[in-house]
RNA sequence: GGGGCGUUAGCUCAGUCGGUAGAGCAGUUGGCUUUUAACCAAUUGGUCGUGCGUUCGAGUCGCACACGCCCCA
């Protein structure tokens, strides 16, 4: 088999004979048409005139799109996400035009001008008075009912997806929009959108495996960022106050219906802030999408309701393993050998050199998190599974930080930010030290960024929220996948 | 990593007790030509994911592998 042929059919045959002819007599592929009008407003102009009124009016429209249903005479393009009928009987032409409609395909983009009038059947359609043929489609649709159903196929050949599906293409539009008004949100606050390094000589922000490549002018390992964080907080320290980065990070990690290896995340810091302040921030971010998106403050995500006007819950790591594991009071919590005596008895499996805040998180992620429904936010997070985070000035086992769940999924992650660069020192000096005991997701010490803490960084608070997570969220889609255009799929094996 | 389910025509899917492959849509030919999942008539289309095994005989039973989905870790 040849790279040619190798998935070839019947049905893509008979579209390349065609092609074939088309070639012989005319640019095949021609260039340069220009579309004047769309379907979508002349839809909204003229859908609402009579018969009558529109024959009076005679409008004239030059149309493009994708055909993709043939009535007898009548055809369907499609033109964006909306769709026009198009009158164009055969009988009305003659020749080598009346072959041409005869060889149409569902799939081939048609450019076509003409008048709009109503049918008998009361649909505003446009009659062909002169069309071409801009693009000979080779491979048939999917089922024009049912679409395309194959996830497989969804996920890999996404362009079909979008052409037959329109759930898909609006799962994507309301992406887009999610976006622009988040850097509309932050912009209207005096947030400033920066763009920081991708690829990093030490990886750092998160606890996590990153990808390793290497440069070759300067020969040297470099790691795709698994998060922005450092750099964003360097800017801070730079002097502006408000920044914030909304683009990929990527991670050295398994796939899941909520894990992609390069996914978006939002960061934004804020001066002069604290970590209470983001959380009502989030609370606010997060009504106004759901105002933008759905037009109300309530949603439906896989079968429960939120109302995201009601403030969101704000509870303990220990309040809630109280709450969920019926423990009764703090003294569980009390010494490492009291967490880990609880963990035993929930059946938590932990390393026995973990410290008593990664046991008691390994409790939380296990026995709780997936239980959360209703949107809360999680805080007094140990100090030890917080390498960045400030140290709370009440109880130095805990710091300024939260998570926000939804869905038992974590949405966001934002903290008042250690400006200690001496006790940021010492907390790099742990992760070392757990990265050298073979915790692969432990942190690199980051020298320069504590000698940016040295220069001083004003009192701040951060946050992250997973992009891909929200989006999810606002489009009711069970997988990441769902709302990544190319997610990413193991290699087909050629099979010859 | 473990378990479950799936993979049959371009698409969506049937396929009974193991007996030699079916439908709808799409396609092709003709008719109809203001239709609405257009209609009428005729008709084409298959390495049943890959490999091995059991069997007189495998889409169907067994094993392995590939890819996907779901659940668990």
């Amino acid at each position: 088999m040849t790279e040619d042929n190798h998935d070839e059919n019947k049905l893509i045959v008979q579209r390349r004979e065609k092609l074939t002819a088309i070639r012989a007599q005319r640019v095949a592929f021609p260039n340069g048409f220009v579309k004047e009008h769309s379907s979508a407003v002349l839809t909204q102009q003229y859908e609402s005139k009579t018969k009558e009124e529109l024959e009076e009016l005679a409008i004239g429209a030059t149309l493009a799109g994708r055909i993709i249903r043939m009535r007898g005479p009548f055809i369907v393009i499609q033109d964006g996400n909306a769709q026009m009928q198009i009158y164009i009987n055969n009988k009305s032409f003659t020749g080598e035009q009346a072959e041409q409609i005869k060889s149409f395909d569902l799939g081939d983009i048609i450019g076509v001008h003409g008048e709009l009038f109503k049918t008998g059947k009361g649909e505003l359609t446009l009659r062909a008075a002169s069309f071409e043929l801009l693009t000979k489609s080779l491979r048939p649709l999917p089922d024009k009912h049912k679409g395309l159903t194959d996830t497989e196929m969804r996920y890999r050949q996404r362009y079909v997806d979008l052409i037959v599906n329109e759930q898909s293409r609006n799962i994507f539009q309301t992406r887009s929009r999610i976006m622009r008004f988040i850097r509309q949100y932050f912009e209207s606050l005096d947030f400033m959108e920066v763009e920081t390094p991708m690829m990093q000589v030490i990886p750092g922000g998160a606890t996590a495996r990153p990808f390793i490549t290497h440069h070759n002018a300067l020969d040297q390992d470099m790691y795709l960022r698994v998060a922005p964080e450092l750099f964003l907080k360097r800017l801070v320290v730079g002097g502006f106050d408000r920044v914030f980065e909304l683009n990929r990070n990527f991670r050295n990690e398994g796939l899941s219906t909520r894990h992609n290896p390069e996914f978006t995340m939002l960061e934004f810091y804020q001066a002069y802030a604290r970590y209470q302040d983001l959380m009502d921030l989030t609370e606010d971010l997060f009504r106004k999408i759901a105002i933008e998106v759905g037009g109300s403050s309530k949603l439906s995500y896989q079968g429960s309701e939120y109302d995201f006007a009601q403030p969101f819950a704000r509870l303990s790591v220990t309040d809630l393993i109280k709450q969920h594991c019926a423990v009764e009071d703090d003294s569980a919590f009390a010494s490492t050998e009291s967490v880990a005596a609880l963990a035993n008895s929930l059946d938590v499996h932990f390393d026995d050199a973990w410290p008593k805040g990664k046991i008691l998180m390994e409790i939380f992620d296990q026995k709780v998190e997936d239980k959360l429904d209703q949107p809360t936010f999680i805080t007094e997070y140990p100090i030890e599974v917080s390498p960045l985070a400030r140290r709370n000035e009440e109880n130095p086992e805990i710091t300024d930080r939260f998570e926000l769940i939804i869905g038992g999924r974590e949405l966001a992650n934002g903290f008042s930010e250690l400006n200690d660069p001496e006790d940021q020192a010492e907390r790099f000096k742990e992760q070392v030290a757990q990265k050298d005991s073979g915790d692969s997701e432990a942190m690199h010490f980051d020298h320069d960024y504590v000698t940016a803490l040295e220069y001083g960084m004003p009192p701040t608070a951060g946050e992250g929220i997973g992009i891909d997570r929200l989006v999810m969220l606002f489009t009711d889609s069970a997988s990441i996948k769902d709302v990544l255009l190319f997610p990413h799929m193991r290699l087909q094996q050629d099979q010859d």
